[in-house]
RNA sequence: CGGAGAGUAGCGCAGUCUGGUUAGCGCGCAGCGUUCGGGACGCUGAGGCCGCCGGUUCGAAUCCGGCCUCUCCGACCA
């Protein structure tokens, strides 16, 4: 079918391995995630890309609320002065700020941050709502937008305004603010684990990566298909330094006064740009069951009316069977077009199991299915009517698994070890490097110079002991503080 | 902000160098007919401030000046 490839160069994405950045665009927008906005480095995010963050809200949203955080909304608009309280986190911020001078017609007395994250506005208010150790530990969570200028956007992974939750919470105690950190840090992992299907690192961030204002950062990063690094979701040990900055104190039961310690953590939009970049292949989106916002896609075929009227019939009758046991199921009525057409459609789309159903299915009571996941002739299997229910529910299982497994052996071959600096210089070109490391911000400024790998993070497991005895760093031979990953990132 | 590209129909582009009736092509879209188990085809049709502002000219998508926007690559970041 010559003209058939023509059609292919205006329908398809540009294919992954030719153009890793172009292919990204390509699919967020055929596949109908999100398109541009007419503010630079705004988008919107459509319908199929919203459910996908619909899957990852909610998933993060049962298990804050599993382990005691409640939900509020903080204001759009920080006076200005909130933010220079803290030091540190002005002069992180003050780059990307976007601020409103003007108000109902004339210019405002203090100027209004549009919110880059809400350490400050929480700060201001915990310390008047806390009073006593039995108004701890406050653990608010919200749901937001927050605005951080950018001077280079990426569809979901880095735009001016985009989505998240900030959880902000304060305890009595050091080590109880370090244990709520952590176990923000192992939800976000499970998450993006269980349900992104994207395997991540726990580690903890280097005293230059690190959040403005954070005595710690701890983040999940990730590995997308060009072997790139990207940081899922950041939890931050704030020590002592907001409540410092906002004077949020409370009597303990020795009627003493102390400071409260905080924690902040977040996870973005970004993590649906994660999604598409660990997953997709050259036909575009792959999307793993727990959050594609449609599992099962019914796809009819025939020739005559009779058939059709067949075919729809049994179609109508398998959605109805799939949909009654939760699953998500859509059934492609769309006139006129081609069997093929819509499995190529489908498949750009990522929906994770496609069910063909013809006058010889319809005839065997039985239907054709197709693992998104799996390329060539092995994906397909024809399933009988009857257990059909429990068949797809065992298939999804799969693919969920599967895809787990695919993405987490594709970046477990991409780390490795340098024992030097050249090893590191080699091994970044396609993956990522474990060395032991200084963590400096100088020794970090000329690795990134000179190979553009950032320091990802010190891996959790990896560091049973900081600062290990006579290990040196391998770029600059200073005592090591840790064993890091060294990696290109988005 | 630095470097590189690009703005002409919903999308992708040609036309611009060398100014001249009615601005084309492919895809998509609408109607009709034939198709239909891996991106179908025919016929008919709708759709345009040629990014914006100004200038040159009898005449500008085309030449000149200014501005704006987007994409890609770098410095910053979730």
């Amino acid at each position: 079918m010559g003209k058939g490839r023509d059609s292919m160069a205006t329908q398809g994405v540009t294919p992954r391995s030719e153009d890793y950045s172009r292919w990204y665009t390509d699919v967020v927008q055929q596949a109908d995630l999100a398109d541009y906005a007419p503010v630079r480095g705004c988008m919107i995010i459509k319908p199929y890309g919203y459910e996908l963050w619909e899957g990852i809200k909610s998933a993060l949203d049962r298990r804050f609320k599993a382990t005691g955080h409640r939900n509020a909304y903080f204001p759009l608009f920080i006076p200005m002065s909130f933010i220079e309280k803290e030091a540190e986190h002005v002069e992180g911020f003050k780059p990307e700020l976007a601020i409103v001078t003007h108000g109902g017609g004339s210019e405002l007395e203090e100027p209004l941050v549009v919110r880059p994250t809400s350490e400050t506005l929480f700060g201001e208010a915990y310390a008047r709502w806390i009073q006593s150790y039995r108004d701890l530990p406050m653990l608010i969570n919200q749901w937001a937008n927050v605005v951080r200028w950018e001077m280079r956007p990426r569809l979901f992974l880095r735009t001016t305004e985009f989505l998240w939750q900030e959880g902000h919470t304060a305890h009595a105690t050091r080590e109880e603010a370090v244990e709520e950190t952590l176990k923000i840090l192992d939800i976000y992992a499970e998450v993006s684990e269980q349900i992104c299907a994207v395997p991540v690192i726990k580690g903890r961030k280097s005293p230059q990566e690190k959040f403005a204002g954070a005595d710690d950062t701890y983040t999940i990063e990730s590995m997308m298909g060009n072997a790139w690094a990207l940081q899922g979701a950041t939890s931050h040990f704030l020590g002592q330094n907001f409540a410092r900055a906002f004077n949020i104190q409370f009597l303990d039961e020795k009627n003493e006064l102390q400071l409260v310690w905080t924690t902040s953590w977040g996870m973005t939009t970004r993590t649906v740009g994660a999604v598409v970049m660990a997953h997709g292949d050259d036909k575009g989106l792959r999307l793993p069951p727990a959050i594609a916002p449609i599992q099962v896609v019914i796809v009819p075929i025939f020739k005559t009316d009779d058939e059709k009227t067949a075919v729809f019939a049994f179609a109508g009758e398998v959605k109805a069977q799939l949909e009654a046991a939760d699953i998500r199921v859509h059934f492609d009525q769309r006139e006129g077009l081609s069997p093929g057409f819509r499995f190529n459609d489908w498949e750009m789309r990522g929906v994770p199991v496609r069910l063909e159903i013809g006058p010889r299915d319809v005839a065997g009571k039985s239907v054709m299915a197709c693992r998104r996941d799996v390329p060539g002739k092995e994906a397909k299997k024809s399933l009988a009517f009857d257990g059909l229910t429990p068949a797809i529910q065992t298939l999804l299982a799969d693919v969920q698994k599967s895809m787990l497994e695919t993405a987490r052996t594709f970046r477990d071959e991409h780390l490795h070890e340098a024992a030097t600096y050249d090893d590191l210089k080699r091994i970044v070109e396609d993956g990522w490097a474990l060395i032991y490391h200084c963590g400096t911000r100088e020794c970090e400024d000329k690795i990134k110079e000179e190979t553009k790998a950032s320091s990802r993070c010190y891996p959790l497991d990896l560091n049973p002991e900081w600062q290990p005895k006579g290990k040196v760093c391998a770029v600059c031979g200073k005592p090591a503080f840790g064993r890091a990953y060294f990696a290109r990132a988005y």
